[in-house]
DNA sequence: TCTGGGGTCCTAGGACCC
DNA sequence: TCTGGGGTCCTAGGACCC
C-alpha cells in the first residue's frame, strides 16, 4: 500500500467543529438537537450583550456569533440561553491538544479550538482520520482537518472539510478549488479589503493572482499589496513553531449596559481596569512598556490615546496614574459606552 | 442585528537626530 | 542660503482573526 505514494511534509489544520457549543453539549446532553445559545451571562434580556456562539439549530433561526442576546431571544423564544463559560473551554482544549501531542506531529497552538501540526508521512488522509478518531474517543468532541503544503491552504482546507471532514488543498488543485472564488475567501482578506479589490476590478482569486503587485503595493502599502497577490497564489507560511506564543500586550475592556456620564465614576471604572491589566501582566510574569486607554462614547465612536512609559514597569499605581493621565486627554463631553486600558509587554530579545 | 472581548500586524504622518 | 536625505521612535487608526 502506498507503493506510488512520496513521503513528505504536511501541514495539517485542525478545526474543532463548535468548539464552545460542544464543550456545553457535553455537560447538558438534554439540550442536544435544540437552539443553544451561549452568551455573557446567558441572560437574553441583558442589553449590550452578544451570542459567542449558536448551535445549528439556533443558527437556522438568524442566529449567530455576534448576534446581541435581545435579538437572538426575538428571533427564537425556544432558545436555550448558556453564559459563557472560559476556565471550562480552556480545559477542554488542553484535553484536546494532549490528544494531538500523542502522535508523531509537530504541534502549533492557535487559540482554544485550533492547532496548525507538522507531519512526514506518505499518508496524510490517514493521519488526519486517526487525528479526528483519537480526538473523539478521549474527547467527545469533533474536529475539521484541512491538509495542505502550507498554513493557507491548510487552514482553508479545514473550512472545506467542516462539519467534521477532512479535505486536501494543495498547490496541485489550488487553482481548480480556489479560482473562481471571492477574494474574500482568502484567509487574511476581509470585507474592508475585498470591497477595496473589487474597485480596482479584482473580483476573484485569479484575478487576485494575475494582478501587478506595483499597482497592489502602491494601492494597500508595500507589505500588504504584495502579500494579498501571494495569498492568491496558494502560497502562505510553512513553518511549524511548536515554541509557546508569546504574547506582545494585553488588555482589558468593558462596555457598560448604561453609558457613564459621571466624572468620578468613568475615573473609578478606569482605576480598576488599569489594576485589572496590571495584576494579569504580574502574574503572567511580564513588563509593561506602553499604555493605550479606549474609550466608546455614543454613537458608537471609538478613539484611542497612548503613552509610551519612560521605563518598563509593573507598579500598579504607576500604571492607574498613566491611565487616568491618557483619559484626560479624551474626549469626555459625550456619554461613554466603553473603557478600555491596553498595555504593550517588553519583548525578551531573539523572539520571533 | 443598536452593534462583545481579546488579540496581531500594518500604515501614515510627525518629531527628532545626524 | 534654498535645502538634502536617511533612520528611528512615537502616535492614532485601520484591518483582520477567533
Amino acid at each position: 500500500m502506498g507503493s506510488t505514494s512520496t513521503r513528505r511534509d504536511w501541514i495539517l489544520h485542525l478545526d474543532l467543529d463548535q468548539f464552545i457549543a460542544g464543550v456545553e453539549l457535553l455537560r447538558h446532553p438534554e439540550l442536544r438537537g435544540r437552539p443553544v445559545v451561549v452568551g455573557g451571562s446567558g441572560d437574553p434580556t441583558q442589553p449590550r450583550t452578544v451570542a459567542a456562539t449558536a448551535t445549528y439549530e439556533a443558527r437556522e433561526h438568524g442566529i449567530h456569533s455576534g448576534t446581541p442576546l435581545r435579538t437572538a431571544l426575538r428571533r427564537c423564544p425556544d432558545a436555550v440561553f448558556l453564559p459563557t463559560d472560559p476556565p471550562a473551554y480552556e480545559a477542554a482544549s488542553a484535553r484536546v491538544m494532549a490528544v494531538l501531542r500523542d502522535f508523531p506531529v509537530r504541534v502549533e497552538i492557535w487559540g482554544w479550538d485550533e492547532a496548525f501540526l507538522g507531519a512526514t508521512t506518505d499518508d496524510p488522509e490517514t493521519l488526519a482520520a486517526d487525528l479526528q478518531r483519537a480526538v473523539h474517543t478521549r474527547t467527545h468532541l469533533d474536529c475539521s482537518i484541512g491538509i495542505g503544503d502550507n498554513k493557507h491552504q491548510a487552514k482553508l482546507a479545514s473550512g472545506l472539510a467542516k462539519p467534521a471532514g477532512i479535505h486536501r488543498l494543495t498547490s496541485d488543485n489550488w487553482a481548480t478549488v480556489m479560482n473562481e472564488r471571492p477574494t474574500h475567501a482568502l484567509w487574511g482578506i476581509g470585507a474592508r479589503t475585498a470591497a477595496k479589490l473589487a474597485a480596482l476590478g479584482l473580483h476573484t482569486v485569479a484575478q487576485l493572482a494575475a494582478a501587478d503587485p506595483a499597482d497592489l503595493a502602491a494601492r494597500f502599502g508595500p507589505t500588504n499589496g504584495p502579500w494579498y497577490r501571494y495569498l492568491a497564489l496558494g502560497k502562505g507560511e510553512a513553518e511549524i513553531v511548536t515554541t509557546p506564543w508569546i504574547p506582545r500586550g494585553h488588555s482589558r475592556e468593558i462596555t457598560f449596559q448604561h453609558d457613564l456620564t459621571d466624572r468620578a465614576d468613568i475615573d473609578h471604572h478606569l482605576t480598576t481596569l488599569a489594576e485589572h491589566v496590571t495584576h494579569d501582566a504580574t502574574t503572567a510574569g511580564r513588563e509593561i512598556t506602553k499604555v493605550t486607554v479606549k474609550v466608546r462614547t455614543t454613537p458608537f465612536q471609538t478613539r484611542t490615546r497612548q503613552s509610551t512609559l519612560p521605563a518598563p514597569t509593573t507598579d500598579p499605581a504607576t500604571i492607574t496614574r498613566t491611565a487616568l493621565a491618557i483619559l484626560d486627554r479624551h474626549d469626555l463631553t459625550r456619554p461613554v459606552r466603553l473603557l478600555g486600558v491596553a498595555v504593550d509587554y517588553t519583548m525578551p530579545p531573539t523572539t520571533r
